[in-house]
DNA sequence: CCAAGTTGTCTATTTATCTAGACAACCCAA
DNA sequence: TTGGGTTGTCTAGATAAATAGACAACTTGG
């Protein structure tokens, strides 16, 4: 178990069950605490951590609403079984194909698309300077849960019917093969963190202020280019990023 | 700028101006607003968020103490440079090299040092079944800031002196050669993001339960025997991490 | 200079969160 | 069966956060 100092929570905008909550995730996650274990009992997490018990109780509370624990009236609380998905990152990253072993069939649903100018950073990448593009907000589900949620930019010129294609293949690959693109691979990808905006925490079934992994990727044509500009949020409590490194032989 | 719903902070544990805050911070991070552009008036803040214009001014003093933000009173507030660092993840990672051009010289400091058993996961990925390991705790500065904490693990026998090693040169890699290891490829990496521990937002100098960004990687020699497993924890606000795709050719 | 608009500061009040204590309902091992 | 330990629920009070309003200090453009 963690050494936890007590909350010091002096106006930093989360209450102090909400940083007890996390805490707790922690141990959960980072191997401390499996499958089946018990937590500490509320009396004893209220003093370790400074607090009252009621205020444990209701970090307690949060997590149980998680499905991340179970409370038992006379016998205490434990921990339920939780899987994280993995989601691989590399130079043939596909979205429909990356959920690794638990899910082989994720699906793409189309929220809206439109054609506006794209923001000049995007612009650029892209490679389209007066041009305007198409931009895509998608979700993706598998096996019945909300796992990422995207903005995609498209050169209007290259693939102007790609938002119809998304809607009715329900993919990326598939819908740049219809566009006559039968290749393509991912150039970069950045990935930053963030608390989840409200819209965001709607559409992934989050509380509010929920964190997502934030993943701002390009992919291009074999020759290098541009295709795809594409910026992705998964919930951090439910997806890990796993990095392909291909060896140089 | 985005759309903003109003602010329902019905006890997610996130008070409404940490909520705002985090708002305003993707207007900035993502692009919407640069640097010198003005932010919308307390009075349109307030009203937009559906909150008192003082529970905005306090949002505003949060971004005003990370320095993203700068008041000026007469004339509104308004965006200051603000510098993200790129931390580059491929297959040759190495920990004093990767800052980009902002700054080449990364220093780590080693923390604590000592003998003990590795949690299984970790046992496992290392190889080493009975054996113990050595685990080092470290940070990582570079331009007078925090980046990162790391949690070392290493193979007893392998480099019994790596801790006195890292101490000497401040650096993992030069550390490796002083034990005769003149190479080393970064064999994996997974990625996650949380709320930062206490311990750590005081060692990244992060408000308490700021965002972290977590990486789990494993270095093992060119043959494939493993040779170090990390965990690092960067702070989302400075770092994004940029992940290298070679070429197949 | 002037007027409109902006941030800074103060007081007071309302609302939400946290603390404190007590006891009931329940589980489990002796 | 019994007794100690656990979670569930209730009441009341203390502390922190958010609201409301007013006005000062300052900037900017006309």
């Amino acid at each position: 178990m963690t050494d936890h100092p007590s909350v010091s929570r002096s106006n930093s905008g989360y209450s102090a069950w909400r940083l007890i909550s996390e805490e707790l995730r922690l141990d959960i996650d980072g191997g401390r605490l499996h499958t089946g274990d018990r937590l500490p009992t509320e009396n004893v997490l209220a003093e370790r951590f400074g607090v009252n018990r009621h205020t444990a109780r209701q970090a307690i509370a949060a997590l149980a609403e998680e499905g991340l624990v179970e409370s038992r009236r006379g016998s205490g609380t434990f921990v339920t079984g939780h899987a994280v998905r993995l989601h691989r990152i590399g130079l043939r990253t596909r979205m429909t194909t990356s959920l690794g072993d638990q899910s082989a069939s994720a699906t793409i649903r189309v929220l809206h698309n439109a054609i506006e100018d794209a923001p000049s950073e995007i612009a650029r990448r892209l490679g389209i300077d007066g041009r305007r593009a198409i931009r895509v907000e998608t979700t993706r589900s598998a096996g019945g849960q909300q796992i990422s949620v995207s903005t995609h930019w498209f050169d209007v010129e290259r693939v102007p019917d790609i938002a119809t294609a998304l809607r009715r293949t329900g993919s990326v690959t598939a819908a740049l093969h219809a566009s006559g693109i039968d290749d393509y691979v991912r150039a970069s990808t950045v990935v930053g963190a963030r608390h989840a905006t409200i819209t965001e925490s709607e559409l992934l079934t989050l509380g509010p202020g929920a964190i997502v992994l934030v993943t701002e990727a390009l992919d291009t044509l074999p020759d290098g280019t541009p295709l795809q500009h594409v910026m992705t949020r998964f919930s951090a409590q439910r997806v890990r990023l796993d990095i392909e490194h291909p060896r140089a032989d």
